[in-house]
DNA sequence: CCGGTGACGCGCG
DNA sequence: GCGCGCGCCACCG
């Protein structure tokens, strides 16, 4: 049916606050997938042109804190830039502080005082 | 129907 | 902390 798990997923990723970033296996799990992250990396894949302003695909990445690489080179930096203009900070070796930045799905628990924010 | 591939994750050295 | 290799599944030719 058009109950793909693909919906599910882009359902999911649409739940992801801005500024915020999830990992590709976070989101499968909360689709309700199994560790199947490669799954979720593939559902991005397929996901239409025409649909993907509405789903903030930048924030996902992967386990490492970093970007996927895609087939067109230059994606990186593109999807970088998007998390960056959210307020997504980078390290120096290119990979998020998933502590930090890392989206904490149904707990939304705002994190005190966590500066240190440089 | 079969084999290769891929926006990944994790264990090991 | 980093790099390498294997495992899982759906899609494509």
């Amino acid at each position: 049916m058009s109950t793909t798990s693909y919906e599910r997923i882009w359902s999911v990723v649409r739940r992801i606050p801005r500024g915020r970033v999830a990992t590709y296996g976070q989101i499968a799990r909360i689709a309700g997938l199994p560790p199947q992250a490669r799954m979720v990396g593939y559902a991005l894949h397929a996901l239409p042109d025409d649909i993907a302003s509405s789903v903030p695909w930048q924030r996902v990445i992967n386990a490492q804190g970093r970007i996927s690489l895609r087939a067109f080179a230059g994606s990186e930096a593109v999807q970088r830039k998007r998390l960056e203009r959210e307020g997504v900070k980078f390290d120096a070796k290119a990979r998020v502080d998933l502590e930090r930045f890392g989206w904490k799905a149904g707990t939304e628990m705002r994190a005190r005082s966590s500066r240190s924010t440089r």
